[in-house]
DNA sequence: CGTATCCTGACC
DNA sequence: GGTCAGGATACG
């Protein structure tokens, strides 16, 4: 799943791609996107120039000439495919957008829950976020002072993009792992000392997956049992202690964790 | 807090 | 052919 690191990625292919071009068309190919992207701003976007893209959390925004944004969230299992204007879309490609130079970029996502909107200037696409998981501004004491009074557990904190931007279901597990954390933890119950171990493992997972980008995005290939310490690894042992690695059901989501080093 | 919704492919 | 997976949002 696309979360920060792999959206970091993404969002460095789509630069290198078109930033600076000429918009030629853009199509939404699936009744999802057309919802989202109705025919009549599809085709306002023709002529308008991408300025610059730019990443937030999971998001990407498309800063276009016109002062509008362009706002690109994948989901589950959005991608961008960089080709030329005469490669047909596959099956699975969600929105086209072909550039006057003859690029195209192509928005490849299986389960079409990835979004595309379109934004008037001055207008911030992006719901209430917190400071991205990479940045300064998310510590220990930014953390702790989100979760006073909360009766949420850790896990479920870590991923809501109001506390931090950027965490999904994969390296949440991951970044309490490495913090030695229990999932099930109740935020207003860490103690300082846990609040700094689980900045540091957010953003240990945070780096080395922007580290590895050819390791984690679009590594179906790779087992998660490779790639990952605690994600997808239920029963297996734990890296640390070797005690079978628990996955448990937190908010409907899994949650993976070592019942004996993480407390 | 929990649960449903959106989607489709993978898996039994 | 039923269930599951999951990011975000809406709702009870």
């Amino acid at each position: 799943m696309p979360e920060l690191p792999e959206v970091e990625y993404a969002a460095r292919i789509a630069r290198a791609a078109c930033a600076g071009k000429t918009i030629a068309t853009v199509r939404a190919l699936h009744p999802s996107q057309q919802r989202a992207l109705p025919d009549d701003h599809a085709q306002s976007l023709a002529g308008d120039v991408v300025v610059a893209i730019a990443r937030r959390g999971k998001h990407q925004l498309f800063h276009l000439g016109s002062g509008r944004t362009l706002h690109v969230h994948f989901r589950m299992t959005g991608d961008w495919r960089v080709g030329s204007c005469d490669t047909p879309p596959h099956r699975v490609t969600r929105v086209l957008f072909e550039f006057a130079d003859g690029t195209q970029l192509a928005l490849d996502d299986s389960r079409a829950l990835a979004t595309v909107t379109l934004h008037e200037a001055g207008i911030d696409p992006c719901p209430a976020l917190g400071p991205d998981a990479t940045d300064d501004r998310f510590d220990a004491a930014w953390l702790q002072a989100q979760l006073t009074g909360r009766r949420t557990p850790i896990k479920s904190a870590l991923l809501d993009q109001r506390v931090v931007a950027g965490i999904g279901n994969i390296y949440a597990s991951e970044a309490l792992w490495y913090a030695r954390v229990d999932p099930r933890r109740l935020g207003y119950r860490l103690t300082p000392r846990q609040c700094v171990a689980i900045v540091a493992g957010v953003k240990r997972a945070m780096h080395r997956a922007l580290a590895h980008p050819e390791r984690y995005y679009g590594a179906e290939g790779i087992s998660a049992a490779v790639r990952f310490n605690a994600y997808d690894r239920e029963g297996k042992g734990c890296r640390r202690c070797r005690t079978p690695v628990s996955r448990i059901v937190q908010a409907g989501r899994s949650s993976y964790f070592c019942r004996e080093c993480q407390r």
